[in-house]
DNA sequence: ACTAAATGCAGACTATAGTCCGTGGAGCGG
DNA sequence: CCGCTCCACGGACTATAGTCTGCATTTAGT
């Protein structure tokens, strides 16, 4: 189905902000101990929560969805992974 | 949260491959009843659900979530809405 | 009018998303 | 060593995703 996690692309994002999985939660709304769940794709989330998350981490779902399909796409040249 | 719901945009492309819902459950391996949920926005599917769902009616899953975006949502200033 | 396909919908389920408590361990600065 | 932050992890929840069965209604064809 999906070639990369949820969880590994969220914990990419939340690094790249420089976010513990508690302040994640705490923005997105959601459970400390849910994040680390994802983060080890311990569960699947809703496409709702998709869009939660996808408003804290500063990404549009679409390219969080996309970014769980290719592992090796030149995406950014570093331009929205930087911040 | 989402402008346009997820049931929306599959009933659309459902039609547009000209299944019924029975065919599209079944295609799915979800139930015919769940797909009739989905299609009035009476459940949110996770997304292992829309990757299903993507796989049947021929569209990325990104692209599918991308079409639920009809109007804009911003986030931070247009960095990474451009592309 | 009759038939059949397609869908809405209700109810009672099962599986799992998501919460809320806590504990313990790894790492790090003082 | 001590305190602190971060995180993995457990257990016991609550909420909701998803199934299954059956029936009623709508729609289209003949």
């Amino acid at each position: 189905m999906e070639e990369r996690a949820f969880g590994s692309v969220m914990q990419e994002l939340r690094k790249g902000k420089g976010l513990s999985q508690e302040e994640l939660a705490f923005r997105c709304g959601l459970d400390r101990t849910y994040i680390s769940l994802l983060e080890r794709s311990l569960r699947v989330p809703t496409i709702v929560t998709l869009f939660k998350v996808s408003v804290v981490l500063e990404i549009r779902p679409e390219e969080f969805i996309a970014r769980m399909n290719v592992q090796d796409r030149n995406y950014g040249e570093g331009s929205h992974l930087d911040q």
